[in-house]
DNA sequence: AACAAGCCCAACCGCCCGGCA
DNA sequence: CTGCCGGGCGGTTGGGCTTGT
């Protein structure tokens, strides 16, 4: 999209590469995002924190669901637009897997088109009814709502009320398949942290003399869930018992800023906190941190397909 | 086939808010 | 109380892609 460019403190700004993507990958789905300004000095990239923050919650975090939106979404956008206003990142909440940015963008793009055509009709409408001998109503297909026309439910384009979830794998009709959405749920659940999963059960095994053992991590992150006890959100856990990150917890990794997981790694080096993590980056394995095939491939197409990071 | 116009969306920017010292 | 810092949010934009002529 945008042309890759320098600022003046030498931070890359513009279309993120593959490569980066890898590394902030590997590096939140590893430690989390604890700070977000220093985390692409440690991730090894020379980005702002804003702009990894930005990219990891918009593009990159998992689950989120990209492509067409159903019916029942659309329907959902405009309900909540009319109560709430341009409050994205709370609409968005009501959308599993949707970004603010994406609803937003979804909004500006096609929505307020869309519903601006059908009030300006509409409105045209009401005036021909009013003059109508008729009195015959041509707004039936609209239901107008606080300055918002929905289209009536008769309209094929409205789903019905007994209409499951759209958000189901089942139903969605978004850029993924039903079939595709399953898949890269279970891609997720099952196999998304693969690369670090192997990685990780590899080193425990070079490692296994040393006093440092991932598991200490893992079961620190769950530990510091636990802390937060009843508040704590509901979690998501890649169950994968042989695994070193059999209680991965995405909100203890990923969306806690506790910095107590950190001390489970400090046995790696007797130096301080932040040395750790640039010695621990280096224990980061080069295929996560590099191409994982030629250039030459369309995997590295300018249109390249995010979730293939999450499908090494 | 070539070009123009419009569409779409990833990414940036600036502002605001809450936490903390 | 105040200032600083980091995170979050909404508005805007750059440029690739698609569609129409």
């Amino acid at each position: 999209m945008r042309t890759p460019s320098w600022d003046n403190r030498g931070l890359k700004k513009g279309t993120w590469t593959p490569e980066e993507d890898r590394k902030l990958v590997a590096y939140v789905t590893r430690y989390g995002s604890w700070n977000w300004r220093q985390l692409p000095r440690f991730a090894g990239l020379a980005r702002c924190g804003k702009s990894c923050r930005l990219r990891w919650l918009n593009y990159l975090k998992p689950n989120i669901k990209r492509g067409n939106y159903t019916d029942k979404e659309e329907e959902t956008i405009i309900k909540l637009h009319e109560k709430l206003g341009n409050r994205w990142s709370v609409i968005a909440t009501h959308l599993p897997g949707r970004t603010d940015n994406e609803i937003k963008n979804h909004w500006h793009t096609t929505l307020k088109k869309r519903l601006g055509k059908k009030a300006v009709y509409t409105e045209t409408n009401v005036k021909a009814s009013k003059s109508n001998s008729f009195g015959s109503n041509p707004d039936k297909d609209c239901i107008q709502n606080n300055g918002f026309f929905l289209e009536a439910s008769h309209s094929p384009t409205v789903s019905k009320a007994s209409d499951p979830d759209p958000l189901s794998p089942e139903l969605s009709s978004s850029e993924f398949s039903s079939s595709d959405y399953t898949t890269r749920q279970n891609l997720f659940l099952e196999d998304g942290f693969d690369f670090l999963d192997a990685y990780l059960a590899d080193m425990n095994q070079n490692i296994s003399t040393e006093s440092f053992h991932i598991s200490q991590f893992t079961s620190q992150a769950n530990g510091i869930d636990n802390f937060h006890g009843s508040d704590a959100p509901k979690t998501m856990e890649c169950v994968r018992p042989e695994s070193p990150l059999s209680y991965y917890n995405e909100n203890s990794l990923v969306e806690n800023d506790d910095f107590g997981f950190l001390e489970a790694i400090e046995p790696i080096t007797e130096h301080s906190w932040t040395e750790a993590f640039v010695a621990d980056m280096s224990l980061i394995p080069n295929e996560l941190l590099v191409p994982l095939v030629n250039e030459s491939e369309s995997y590295f197409s300018s249109a390249y397909d995010v979730d293939d990071i999450w499908c090494v």
